[in-house]
Formats: structure tokens, C-alpha cells, sequence
DNA sequence: CGATGATTTGAGAGCGCTCTCAAGCTCGTT
DNA sequence: AACGAGCTTGAGAGCGCTCTCAAATCATCG
């Protein structure tokens, strides 16, 4: 192991030329004869040089890395899949273009300190961000920061303002999505369907509840909403206040699997058969939905392939530049029927 | 949003100092008077500073991140709370020494290059490794690259050779662990006491193994062992093999807890009562040993901790030099007795 | 065969920062 | 008052790379 770095200098000396005509070797080999560029591959497999990364970002300005930054704590972010099968969705596509992913969370409010520092310290060419909260500074910072940013879910703010123009975001039509729900549990002959809404201070969670209102029919009760947090514990909580307060329900709709997995198990506690005497839909399609008994009737979205749209958003965005300019993406919702409902 | 972000040079002059002055005050401002720094400082202010970290990565050699490698496909680095909690162990002593984290995992073979280009590139300054096999490319990929690595486990290799004198690593005795779950279930008067081991090209799964089988009478069955890969259906798998090769056993020990929450449905679809007809003993003491039905009876290991050791020894491995030499370190396994056993 | 244009190459100027070294100061001491 | 011992400060070199620009080389053709 030679202790010091072969640097450019060093390979052009070797292979009698000069450092511009490695450096364009190394760049692709762009206007360089066959047989020099043959002469400095060997010279560099030789030396085992490899570039040296400060330098290049130093003059290139690019660093070849991207954040994703989750606004939630590391806790949910590893137990989640929907963050896992997004992550997967991006990380395809930021490795097939060799770009490098820096996985930042937000532990606690004085987080936002450090990624503001790191996101303005030029450590990536641009950053995803995903289950934003209404009040979240992170656009914020972003724009300080004055760096592209494609957001996972419709951002709460939108259209022209401080925070520099459109955002760029992928998200489901949950509207949409939410009333295939309903729509379904109605067409079952239910009346009495309650909700587990996500936190009301996320859009996702706001567009479903918003698209459960709009497909309830005017003689159904409208307030059995209690409001969750995505997670199986929150799905539990929701499902006991909503027994406490309408023992009579006979269909939930949640707006995660995995709070719809809570509600199924509280659902089990209270001696509720499902489906029989209460339906149950959840929302996203991941793989919990397939584990659970009864199997999970949700609405799908594919998760990855979203995940996969921001990434490829935010690298045109960062990249050349302006020659196919890039726009929100909104996929369409669908409903997926296995036996809970 | 000034386009242009102002440097070093912009805040001297907005200062009237020199560079070298400026630059002792962001580094912690020694040896400069307190009025001047005053100065600076409202001049960083004013201005909006922010270092360039790649010229100052130029010039320091130091990158300030460092990676965490874990050798298995994301889709288990996202599900099993072992990483996630061992991260979170990470993640807090990095912070405290304000240095980046980058995540990488091996989703299949042809990763280990990308891999190996990225710790070679220079773009931190150690890596932590994860849940290596025998014969993995890993170490040799990080020696090559000369960069300082503490591996999490104890790795298949020890002692001088070709890889750069002795390995750092954190663990805990595995074997120990072991030896207490089999003595545990020996004092509860089983005896026919099976063996779910991890991949045995793991050396936490060897060493469990090994435990195991140290503490078991010589007058007990000693082949009750069947090989899972310290996933909840690699548990399922191995445990319908075992009780389809001993259906009088009365006892398992898992070598994971995710294994035996696996192993504890096969059990229950099999009309098994646990721990009545089957005690069952799991390994590590996760959430999940927590939310089973019965609670788990496990081994405990302070795996957040852990990760914050591994974590600390990088730093001072890459930090000052050699005032402390890091050495590994074992931690010792604790039984933790619940229902299950 | 010289002129024209395209292609290939090298020299050299930075990118923004740190760090060494020497010069300029401030003091305490004699 | 003079002098050496710290402190503070600034000048300037240099980290390794890219990129512009001009020089050199090659190809093409009237």
C-alpha cells in the first residue's frame, strides 16, 4: 500500500503527457487519440490512481451526492417500510447514476440546526425530502441553501412565494385514492364507516381524509374520524377511541396499512370479526398488508417507483439544466381487494 | 438569495483582516484577540459564511464522514431492528463529533465494486462494517484503500496478515450468551433442546452455535440444529424443519429474536403451546422480544451502545493518532427472563 | 503543395481553504 | 530605557483538479 496518492501530475508523468490530457482521459476521453488514452489507462492501472474527490468538487462544484432527509425520527425511519421501499426506489436510480445517497433524519427540533449546516455546506447537489410537516422549516433551509429540492408528497405550501416558485414533488392522488376506498366499503352495503386519519399535519393524511368526507353519503355520520400518526401503535389508539365512541361501526378505512394493521389487532381484542362485523381498508399496498389476517384491502401505490420519479426529477433538475424541465408528478391511486373488505 | 456564496477571502476584506485571520476564527478562533474575532464573527454574520468543505477537505485530508457498510441487501437493513437500533448507537456519536454518516449497503454482488470505488474516492475518512461472511471482499476492499474500519462483530479473521495487523471490532461474547440460554432452559428441566443458528458464515452464528453446544449434556441430542438466516422466515423455515426431524422437542433456542418470533408462529400453527409444550429462547433483546406472544425469554446485548462504541473507536482511530490506543472491545450478555422460557 | 479547418495537446490560471513562517506587537524584567 | 519572550497577524505557497485558450498536429482539398 503506497501511503501517498498517485495524483493527475503523477500519471501524466508516467505516461509522458500532460495533466489536461489525463485529466480528459479520466473525464471520458473526449478529443484524445486512441493510442494516448490507451498509454494513460495503463499508466493509471499502474499507479492505481484514483481521482481525488475535494479536488474535482472544488472546480466542478458538484459533489455527486444527493440528501434524502426524513422528518421523522430514526425510529420510524428503520421501521416503516414505506420509507425503506421508497429509499429503494431512489437508491436504483441514484446508483445508476453513480450518484451518492447521505440519509439525514430529524431526531429531535435541534436537528434541524446540523441539516441546515450540512445541507448549506455544500455537501450534495440537491436534497428529497419526505413526510414533511406543515409548519417544517426544512423548504426553508433548503432555500436558503439555494438548493434543489423534489419533495416525496405534495408540500403544504405551493405556487409562487419565498420559497422560490414551484416545488417540485411525486406524490399519489390520495383524494382519489381515498375514495376508491370508501366507494368500496359502501359498495359493500357499510354505513357506518369510520376513519384513522394520518397526523393532519401532513397532506397525505389531510387529501385522505379530505376524499372520505367527499364520498360519504349526507345521512352517514361524518365524525368518526380520530387522528393517528402512520404507525401501528397510532392505528390502535385510534381504533379503541373510535369502539369507545361508535360501538356500533361496521367498516374503517385507515389511512396506512400499517395503522390498519393497529385497528385489526385492536379490532381482534374487542371480539370484532373482520370483515364480518367491521371492514377494514388500509392505504399504501405495502407488504404488511399481505401479512395480516385477514390479507388487507387497500389502495396501492407503487412506493418504489415514486421513490425512483424523485430521484430521477432532482438528478435533470441538478443536471444539465433546463432542456426538458421537470413538473410534479401525481400517479394514479388503486384499489387493491383481498379479504378485510 | 445571493447567487454567489461569499468566501473566505470576501469576509477578511469585509473585516479588514487577513484570510489567515478569518480562518482562525472559524477553527475556534486560538490566538486571536477577542475585538477581532468580535469583528469576524459579524462579518461571517452579515455575509452569510458558510466554509467550502471540499477545499477545506483539500487541504486537510479529512472529510468529516465517515461510512457505515452493512452487507446485506437493503430490503433486511430496513426491516431488522438489529441495524436500526445499532445505527441509532452510530448516528448519536457521530453527531456529537459532527461528522457525517453515509450509508451503504451490498444489494447484490456487483455492489462491491461501486462500493470499493466510493471508500477508495476519498469521500470519508473510516468506514464501519456490518455483518461480514466469510469471505468477504470488505476488508480487503478497505485495506486497499488504506482507510480505518471497526467492524461490528467479531470478523472471520484475526491477529496479523495480510489485511493490516489486528482488526478493531465490537462484540459481545456470543458464546457466553449462548451457554447462559441453554443453561437457562436445562434449569427449567428440558432436555430435548433444538438449535435455530444464524448463517454460519457469520461468526456471531458460529460462536452461538459453539455456546450452544458447550453447554449442552453430553447424554443430550446434540444434532437438533438447523441453519436460518436471522430473518423471522428463515426462523418459520428452520423450525418446521426441526419439528418435522424431532417433534418431541421441548425446547429451541433461536440465535435471533427475529428468528424466534418466526419460530413462535411455526410453533403455534404446529398447536405447540410456548413455552408449556416448547420453551423458546431468543438472542439479542429487541423490540420485538417485547411484542410476541409470550414476551421472549432472550439473551440481551446493549446493541445501541454498542454501535456508539464502534463509532467512538473510529473517531479516535481517525482522530489525534495513538495517545489512546483503541482496542476491541467484547461486552458481556445478560439473560433476560420473560414467558417464552 | 500550400491553404484551410478540424482535431489533439499542453501551459497555466484558478477553485477556496489551511498552514508555515516571519514580521510586528505587547509586556514584564533588569 | 532596552531586551527578550510570548502573542497576534499577514503574506504566500500549495492541496489536486478542471477548464480556457492558444499552439501544434493532422486531414482535406483546390
Amino acid at each position: 500500500m503506497n501511503d501517498v496518492r498517485p495524483t493527475l501530475e503523477a500519471v501524466a508523468a508516467r505516461a509522458g503527457v500532460s495533466r489536461a490530457t489525463v485529466s480528459r482521459v479520466v473525464n471520458g476521453g473526449l478529443n484524445v487519440r486512441a493510442a494516448v488514452q490507451e498509454r494513460v489507462r495503463e499508466a493509471i492501472a499502474e499507479l492505481g490512481y484514483v481521482p481525488n474527490q475535494a479536488a474535482r468538487t472544488l472546480v466542478t462544484r458538484r459533489t455527486g451526492a444527493v440528501a434524502v432527509v426524513i422528518a421523522e425520527p430514526e425510529s420510524r425511519v428503520f421501521s416503516d417500510p414505506f420509507f425503506a421501499q421508497q429509499l429503494r426506489g431512489i437508491s436504483r436510480a441514484l446508483s445508476a447514476a453513480d450518484t451518492q445517497l447521505v440519509l439525514l433524519y430529524v431526531e429531535d427540533r435541534e436537528d434541524y440546526g446540523r441539516i441546515g449546516r450540512f445541507l448549506g455546506g455544500g455537501h450534495v447537489d440537491g436534497a428529497l425530502m419526505f413526510s414533511l410537516h406543515s409548519d417544517d422549516p426544512l423548504p426553508g433551509i433548503a432555500a436558503a441553501a439555494d438548493l434543489p429540492v423534489v419533495y416525496g408528497g405534495r408540500p403544504g405550501w405551493e405556487g409562487e412565494d419565498s420559497l422560490g416558485g414551484d416545488p417540485l414533488f411525486v406524490d399519489t392522488d390520495n383524494r382519489a385514492g381515498a375514495r376508491l376506498a370508501v366507494r368500496h366499503l359502501l359498495d359493500r352495503g357499510r354505513h357506518r364507516i369510520a376513519h384513522i386519519a394520518g397526523p393532519l399535519d401532513q397532506t397525505s393524511a389531510v387529501d385522505r381524509l379530505r376524499g372520505y368526507r367527499d364520498e360519504l353519503p349526507a345521512d352517514a355520520p361524518h365524525d368518526l374520524v380520530a387522528e393517528g400518526d402512520f404507525t401501528p401503535a397510532g392505528g390502535e389508539r385510534a381504533m379503541t377511541e373510535l369502539l369507545t365512541r361508535a360501538p356500533h361501526l361496521d367498516a374503517v378505512f385507515a389511512a396506512s396499512d400499517l395503522m390498519a394493521t393497529g385497528a385489526l389487532r385492536t379490532l381482534q381484542l374487542h371480539d370484532r370479526r373482520v370483515p364480518d362485523d367491521v371492514a377494514v381498508v388500509g392505504y399504501d399496498d405495502l407488504e404488511p398488508a399481505t401479512w395480516t389476517h385477514p390479507p388487507l384491502t387497500t389502495v396501492h401505490q407503487d412506493v418504489e417507483e415514486m421513490g425512483r420519479m424523485m430521484a430521477t426529477l432532482l438528478l435533470t433538475r441538478i443536471g444539465a439544466g433546463t432542456d426538458d424541465p421537470p413538473a410534479p408528478v401525481i400517479t394514479p391511486p388503486l384499489l387493491v381487494i383481498r379479504e378485510s373488505a
